[in-house]
DNA sequence: TACCGACGGTGCGGCACCGTACAAAGCGAT
DNA sequence: ATCGCTTTGTACGGTGCCGCACCGTCGGTA
């Protein structure tokens, strides 16, 4: 069973102690390895998630077949938060964009002890609003900014919830991500490289300069990362 | 005191009458008229509203003035959501676009009454999840459609909670909405114009024929919606 | 060591949308 | 009827990004 002292998701480490031994019981380590799907669209959620490691896509598609990330999210939050606002389906989908581990609890055992602990109820509604406001920065910045700003605003969320500076990651992806053209975003990391903020190799990306990287950002950066931590405490 | 038999506002008129029997004590009618403001960025929410008629923009707004909406509602949901989610403010300002009327409740009383309602809760939380939907919607269309297509989405939107297959709204108020150049929005009404799908006059948009409206608006209409009528009935 | 699929670099014409600007038309107030 | 403000129509050059295509390179696998 997980030890509240040793787990690096930070919604689990926040946890009121008797709140977390309430959840522990039903939580399972699971390998979340890349391209694992946590949620599939319009299908009944089975699990939620809680991630220790690696990070998570949230992709709304287009029938058209066109799709975009609309939120990330890592070590600093859980997957699934539809159920928590009572929808056993999301018509987006949830997948490992880059591998790590986590733990899951069954969505009815989850929503048993939630329903338990207004306390805890609280901490992870707290951070479905912190995810929201994350998907309505993405709307902003895609409907009003340069391909290279919004590439250095998705550099800094990844960094944000990696260990490393640096993490696989293909042009290709990136270009889903972003819902541009792939050689848009190569055009991109070359304009950051070229200022020294970024280092692209093959398959990855590292970070060289954060701070200059977030000026590279400009105002597409920042806005839900201080909503997390006026309700939920520092990354 | 409204009585729920009146009540035009979607989530309201679903409630169980023992849940609006508690919030009815609470509820204050108050005119809704344009450009009235019902959450400033970043300050605390003294209210919470529920829309009878009329329609409300949440918007965006990025540091260095840029802004888009990110989401709107209106007799389908409630306004000041965030503090359903443990936040007593938010990033986004949300106003009148068209006027209209509603009833307001003091956060404190709305909170009180919600905590004793697990049911009310549900309802409530539901909708915070087609709004979510919405704006990830949004997300998707900023990224990914031309800007006639997403005026067709956002004239739908308009009309599915306006009684009247014509409202108020200039070139202008839209081009803030879409976050694009004023004389692009005049363009995009010339094409819907000259299919005859739309009529427009000085501050006036007509529709002539929404189900071809809903074929211009493409992929970028409908997922949101039918969230909406999945958890929440019929609009 | 050779192969092959994945990944990244580059080029070209095209177009949606931009910023800016100005004039015409609508409409309320005096 | 006139004035003045708001709203809309239109134009122009500029550019960011597009779709498409091709090739070089890297790196894992046989």
């Amino acid at each position: 069973m997980p030890d509240q002292s040793t787990v690096r998701n930070r919604l689990l480490a926040g946890l009121e102690p008797a709140d977390f031994a309430c959840l522990a019981p039903f939580m399972e380590p699971v390998a979340l390895d890349v391209d694992y799907v946590l949620v599939v669209p319009n299908k009944p959620i089975e699990h939620v998630y809680f991630i220790e490691s690696g990070m998570v896509s949230v992709v709304a598609e287009k029938s058209d077949g066109r799709s975009i990330e609309v939120g990330i999210y890592g070590r600093d939050g859980m997957g699934a938060t539809p159920v928590l606002l009572g929808s056993d389906r999301t018509p987006h989908h949830h997948f490992m964009q880059i591998g790590g581990s986590g733990f899951r609890l069954k969505t009815a055992d989850f929503l048993r002890v939630v329903r338990q602990s207004p306390t805890l109820q609280n901490v992870m509604l707290r951070f479905v609003h912190v995810f929201m406001t994350q998907t309505a920065q993405s709307a902003l910045v895609n409907g009003s900014s340069v391909i290279e700003e919004r590439l250095a605003r998705w550099v800094l969320m990844c960094n944000d919830r990696i260990d490393s500076d640096e993490f696989p990651i293909t042009h290709d992806f990136l270009s889903m991500m972003l819902g541009v053209r792939r050689s848009s975003v190569t055009d991109a990391i070359h304009i950051l490289e070229g200022a020294n903020l970024i280092k692209a190799t093959r398959g990855h990306i590292q970070i060289l300069d954060r701070k200059r990287l977030e000026r590279a950002a400009g105002a597409s950066y920042g806005v839900p990362e201080a909503e997390f931590r006026r309700l939920l405490g520092p990354l």
